[in-house]
RNA sequence: GGUCCCUUCGUCUAUCGGUUAGGACAUCAGAUUUUCAAUCUGGGGAGAGGGGUUCGACUCCCCUAGGGACUACCA
């Protein structure tokens, strides 16, 4: 099997032949590569947006492949939800996804030409006996070596199941320069025989991605640094196999904030669960990228700058855990500044979600409320607790505490207050809230002589914010019948 | 067990041999005040421990401790 033929097998868009100069292929290509066996998790997530800043950053391009080698754990439903993860995040792939799965036969010929060239070899052994030489090489302090390594097969064994493992070197030390790690060291001999094609004749991990990369056209390799020790066996089989190793780069995983590996306990893990909790795409872009990697003190910035400063040399080697304060300080920031309609859509949503549907003219509301609203929540959950008094139904029922303002002198005060109101040809916050004040002026009283009462008949006891603005995000109309409702 | 990686305020981080070790989130106090927030001002808060190298170390080296990854016919 020859280079040429094996091109064949794969040609994607943009890269002609891996194996011929080509002018116009970028200097810099990525890739994310998750094993489709459930949804994209926050990790994942970032991993993904490294590759894609760095890629964007070096005017390269950032390609998808989904891991299906293992035919058991992969499902469509992980496909759809990475690829749904993936594009609510914002991270487009600059290319059709490749489906590792699909390319059997391109890794099938790979291990061929490693068998013909002695760099691999078929193993005969079965799980149990390769259970029993783990155990010796491990008591011996090396890795695994398998009998068969090198054993010439007899006819005799020509119809027995076997898998083909990686002939790997026993001496010597393969050094892995990482971006991020540095200069890692491995000795040959702790780096065992991996299995390359399984007893059914399916490639592994190890070896297709080594393939993939490398016919992909894959320049920088950023992933989890749980591949950092598989990064150095990738490197044997890259050699094996004559061909260039792309640059790696090993990025420290996302702890917990108890410091542990993340897991269920910690709460959301999947990007949709931060999508349904309220979070902006932006807001994880933005936190996500921060999250191991700084530019000097720089902490709310726009993809343009993200991509701008981005470099994998500025990422750090260790771990870092989510802080959910810090996510939500972002989120209220990029929530503030969103178009008001966009975020009323969420709010809508998430109210549809909890069984809540709008009338038009509550729905039209709440719309023209948003502006005046959207600063109050550091997610779209909370801004919906924020809009109940705006889509509550009249007549509202005051709690206890709200109840309570309405004495016979506030009542009398407000009533004066509503004479102005009524006339009142500016309904805006700041104009309400001049009204407000003369008004208290006049009556030479401070707010707290009616605020609250006024605030009781308007929003029932529910949060809301200065009267000024409640009063505009009510609208005149509605204000106004609230009032009334309470003052006869 | 073995191999490898990591370690600055509670958290995310700046520092790339010489700084009163800076910023952000969180926290505390004060201001504001019509609820809840927000906002403003100010405060406390860090180089895991021990050895070196050096005129000088958070920064370089070694050891210890702690955390993590890998050690599959999973990826």
């Amino acid at each position: 099997m020859g280079p040429c033929a094996a091109a064949s097998v794969f040609t994607p868009a943009f890269v002609s032949n891996p194996w011929i100069s080509m002018p116009d292929r970028p200097a810099v290509v990525t890739r994310f590569a998750p094993s489709p066996t459930g949804y994209l998790h926050i990790g994942g997530a970032r991993t993904a947006l490294f590759n894609w800043l760095f890629a964007r950053h070096y005017d390269g391009k950032f390609l998808l492949r989904v891991e299906d080698t293992d035919r058991e754990r992969s499902t469509e439903t992980a496909v759809a939800a990475i690829f749904e993860g993936l594009d609510w995040l914002g991270l487009k792939a600059d290319a059709e996804p490749v489906f590792q799965f699909a390319r059997a036969d391109r890794h099938h010929d790979a291990v061929m030409a490693l068998v013909a060239k002695s760099r691999a070899y078929r193993c005969y052994m079965t799980a149990e006996e390769a259970d029993a030489q783990r155990e010796q090489a491990r008591a011996e302090g090396r890795a695994l070596r398998s009998p068969w390594r090198d054993q010439a097969t007899g006819p005799d064994m020509a119809q027995q199941p076997f898998v083909i493992r990686f002939k790997g070197p026993v001496d010597g030390e393969t050094v892995v320069d990482d971006l991020v790690q540095g200069r890692v060291t491995f000795h040959n001999r702790d780096l065992d025989d991996l299995v390359l094609l399984r007893t059914d004749g399916a490639p592994t991990y190890n070896l297709a991605v080594v393939v993939d990369d490398h016919d992909m056209g894959v320049t920088h390799v950023i992933r989890g640094d749980d591949h950092l020790n598989n990064a150095a066996r990738q490197s044997l089989i890259y050699e094996a196999l004559d061909f260039t190793k792309p640059a790696f780069a090993h990025i420290p995983l996302i702890h917990g904030p108890d410091g542990s590996k993340l897991s269920k306990r910690h709460g959301a893990q999947a990007v949709g669960d931060y999508a349904e909790l309220g979070y902006l795409p932006e807001t994880l872009r933005n936190y996500l990228a921060r999250l191991g990697w700084s530019h000097g003190d720089d902490e709310i910035f726009s993809d343009e700058e993200a991509i701008a400063w981005f470099d994998i040399a500025d990422v750090n080697r260790g771990a870092s855990r989510l802080d959910w304060d810090k996510l939500g300080h972002i989120n209220a920031h990029y929530l503030k500044s969103a178009d008001a309609g966009r975020v009323a859509d969420l709010v809508l949503k998430a109210l549809a979600a909890r069984g809540t549907v709008l009338d038009a003219p509550i729905e039209a509301r709440l719309r023209q409320a948003m502006p005046l609203l959207q600063d109050r929540g550091k997610t779209v959950l909370e801004l919906v607790d924020q809009m109940a008094f705006v889509i509550a139904q009249r007549p509202l029922v005051l709690d206890e505490k709200a109840a309570k303002t309405l004495t016979d002198e506030t009542v009398a005060r407000l009533s004066r207050l509503r004479d102005k109101l009524r006339v009142t040809d500016d309904w805006t916050a700041p104009a309400l809230e001049a009204l407000l004040k003369g008004f208290a002026q006049k009556e030479a009283v401070g707010f707290g002589k009616f605020g609250p009462a006024l605030r009781a008949i308007l929003t029932g006891g529910l949060p809301a914010p200065d009267l000024g603005k409640a009063l505009a995000a009510l609208n005149r109309d509605e204000s106004l019948t609230r009032i009334d409702d309470k003052l006869l």
